[in-house]
DNA sequence: GTGAAAGCGCTAACAA
DNA sequence: TTGTTAGCGCTTTCAC
């Protein structure tokens, strides 16, 4: 295809050869340093790349080097979820603290609203990232594709896929924690509102609230699915509308708690006299509301530079040492519980 | 280096083609479609590339075709000012929906904190990419690297430099707008708080308010310096520090306008009756404050989504009809001017 | 309809 | 210290 700029081609190892009266090695031991090379020469292949303009095609260089310098955090949302929920920006910021100094670049690839998980697969394949960092994943599709396209891959979070390194947050004892604190304030006709029940995530937190339910002896059985969205956390008010005695919620982000407590307060009922609330994830949002919402750490930019240290263990041929890795969360007491 | 998955490589065509019994062009012939192959063969090829989870090694492909199938989102910003500044999201948003149909990727790269505009254009002339879309920039440094190395970028904002494409915001006239509406609400002393000043938009947004309050036989002199940040915003406390008979303010974007109206507040003026304050971006959280800001449209997801046009135009070996694109921006009149 | 061969831009032995 | 050679995985004429 014809290139820009007057149809220049950029310029090939080759004409910096030709012009510097060199062979192609010889300018590519000056372009990557290491091997030793005259005075002489190296000036004369410097002035000659400078003439061009040349710079080393890295797709050619990944061919042979089988490392392209690019590694992509790929989360398998829309754009909107992921410039919406804290949870994300927090992640990448993790996954670019860890590569921080190692000048690879760390490209941030999200889902087309209709995508499948194909699409990201094949970018995956494509040769043009050395691997990936997965971050939020809806059922083990993704993970099954990965597991036999030998890219190497962490996730954020239970794959639910054998082979697939991980980090992820001990859902099923924070949601235990959480669900206790309720109990231990008073409540005892306490509900969740659960994520999205495609994802791991979800499907354990709500394990968790009931597995302390059962063991305090309380129904565990009231809940409502939401999507982990602010908009989502409306769901709370079906659920009022069919457990009116709720006197707890345990709800399974922060984003969704925020419009729960609203949902709650524009009932009637204060906070957290009426109804005490816990939220999930610790996100800035839940120190604006009134009261100020009670809440599970879930530090995403940590996991995600646990997982790009496993990623970078995996990118050397090693295998991580703990390649199943679960974090603790701790309760964060506010206002709302 | 060693592949995971106890270190199987990839298969390749040629492992393909020896299954298959066929030559590597035949199999690329099936992989690629449009050539006309046997039933019977084509069935072999597709059953040898299921057995062995062959997927091209699009590297390799680029190399050849001169196309990757992916294409950059370029913010020379650090990732919180990104996730913090919903200007950005919206940005992608735009290139997201002008590629939704094409099976290119769409990746997101941002600056590494102490990040200089090499890392940036090393990434672009990696030959991973097949162009991109630079969104915010400072100064013209990225776009002079970018001129003369033959890749196809457009820029969303003034590159300040020849020979680029780009679509911008006519800032100046927007800011004339927004400073004629001031002093129609009957503002006569009248500040603005500018964006950065190694951007373009924000000079271009600081002349325009200077040009409307000069023709209007105002004094234009009265500016400070933000940061397009939330927290820059209080800025304005020093503005009114200095000049405490301000009647009216000028504020280069919404993040900054809210701040600016909270400093106002605090200091027991009124908006709008002892200050007139006008924004910019018509972003979302103007609606949050009280009273809702006035502020000018700038609907950065229908530039990406021209820049992206035009991106298509140029890597068909095209030349945009209109390389320098200027939109018009709109008044919003709400409660606080 | 299919294969052989050349070559994309680069690196990495191996010789000289 | 430098050049020659082979080859990364793929597409693409050009013969057959």
């Amino acid at each position: 295809m014809a290139k820009l700029n007057g149809g220049h081609a950029a310029p090939t190892l080759e004409d910096v050869a030709r012009l510097a009266g060199v062979s192609r090695a010889t300018v590519s031991r000056v372009v990557n340093g290491g091997t030793l090379v005259a005075a002489a020469t190296t000036e004369a292949v410097r002035a000659a790349i400078d003439e061009l303009g040349y710079h080393p095609n890295r797709a050619a260089r990944a061919l042979v080097t089988r490392r392209t310098g690019v590694i992509a955090v790929i989360v398998p949302e829309t754009d909107e979820r992921v410039f919406s929920d804290p949870y994300f920006p927090q992640a990448y910021h993790g996954a670019l603290q860890a590569f921080a100094d190692s000048d690879v670049q760390v490209v941030l690839a999200m889902a087309q609203p209709g995508d499948s998980a194909s699409r990201m697969v094949r970018y995956l394949e494509s040769g043009h990232v050395d691997g990936a960092i997965i971050v939020s994943h809806h059922g083990p599709d993704l993970a099954r594709a990965l597991v036999d396209s030998w890219q190497p891959v962490v996730f954020v979070g239970d794959p639910e896929t054998a082979g697939i390194c991980y980090v992820e947050l001990d859902n099923t004892e924070a949601a235990i924690i959480a669900t206790r604190h309720l109990i231990e304030r008073g409540a005892r006709r306490i509900g969740t509102i659960t994520g999205p029940l495609d994802m791991a995530s979800a499907r354990t937190r709500l394990k968790g609230f009931q597995t302390a339910m059962a063991d305090a002896g309380l129904d565990p059985s009231v809940y409502v699915e939401g999507g982990y969205t602010m908009k989502s956390g409306a769901v709370a008010e079906q659920l009022l509308a069919e457990h009116p005695d709720l006197d707890g919620l345990f709800v399974a982000n922060d984003l969704m708690a925020v419009t729960a407590m609203q949902v709650v307060q524009r009932l009637g009922r204060t906070v957290p006299d009426d109804m005490k609330i816990v939220g999930f994830d610790n996100a800035a949002i839940g120190l604006q509301c009134n009261p100020q919402l009670t809440t599970m750490t879930n530090p995403a930019d940590e996991h995600a530079r646990a997982a790009a240290q496993m990623l970078i263990e995996l990118l050397a041929g090693g295998i991580p040492a703990n390649p199943r890795m679960l974090r603790p969360s701790e309760l964060v007491v506010r206002g709302s519980a």
